[in-house]
DNA sequence: CACCAGGCAAGTA
DNA sequence: TACTTGCATGGT
């Protein structure tokens, strides 16, 4: 079994450590895990900076702000006014059981102090954070050891074996969640490089190719 | 012009 | 349950 630290090691070697998640504060991560739905970074870069430049990127004031303005403002990402909804629904979460008193700090500090499974399903109740929204925010703004799953890590798997077409969001949770250490700094270099592989070596129409420096890694036996 | 990008929920049969 | 569709901007 071709196993998922030697692959680790290999991408970690290549590519170096990616820094993620790139953000200026944990809230700013959370804003950018639904921003990012379907829709390339440079896009989500832009509706940040609309929001910076205004700055309007903190809790209270997202919370504060009209849903119509806040759409607009964040336009360069796509599906504005899906995700002008879908992130008042979750800044209702955040806010809903904090002291009004607190700093955004302290409320975000407050909300992660739970255990991952219940953070989990609490964040998965709101409408418009999935899976993979909910387990970036958990360990990119979190910290929480949980793996990401997300299209490049599904078509790198896919392409070099590693799982069949069918295997679904939770089953390649499991599979890195079973074989490695619960370490939150190891998972989220380990997803960053995933994609940073996708998006050099892994691409829609892209074939495999021998520059691809998991080209002959040994199928993994799950 | 077509296709793609760090998804998700709602609709249909 | 298992597909399909809507959402939308900006780069290539």
């Amino acid at each position: 079994m071709a196993d998922l630290q030697k692959i680790y090691k290999i991408l970690h070697d290549h590519f170096g450590p990616q820094h993620w998640w790139p953000a200026d504060s944990v809230f700013e991560v959370i804003v950018g895990a639904v921003l990012t739905q379907n829709t390339n970074w440079q896009n989500v870069s832009r509706a940040l900076d609309n929001l910076k430049e205004d700055n309007l990127l903190s809790l209270p004031l997202l919370h504060a702000l009209p849903r119509e303005v806040l759409a607009e403002k964040i336009k360069p990402s796509g599906y504005y006014n899906l995700k002008a909804r879908r992130l008042k629904n979750l800044l209702d979460l955040l806010i809903c059981e904090a002291d009004p008193n607190y700093s955004e700090d302290k409320i975000l500090a407050d909300f992660f102090n739970e255990d991952t499974i219940s953070l989990r399903q609490k964040l998965l109740t709101v409408k418009g954070i999935g899976p993979e929204t909910a387990d970036s925010i958990l360990l990119y703004a979190g910290e929480k050891p949980i793996f990401v799953i997300d299209t490049y890590t599904w078509r790198v798997l896919l392409r070099h074996g590693l799982v069949g077409e069918e295997t679904d969001y939770t089953e390649m949770q499991e599979l890195f969640m079973t074989n490695l250490p619960h370490d939150s700094r190891l998972f989220n270099e380990y997803h960053a490089l995933l994609v940073r592989l996708g998006k050099e070596f892994c691409k829609k129409n892209n074939p495999l190719c021998d520059a691809c420096p998991l080209h002959k890694i040994e199928p993994l036996y799950v």
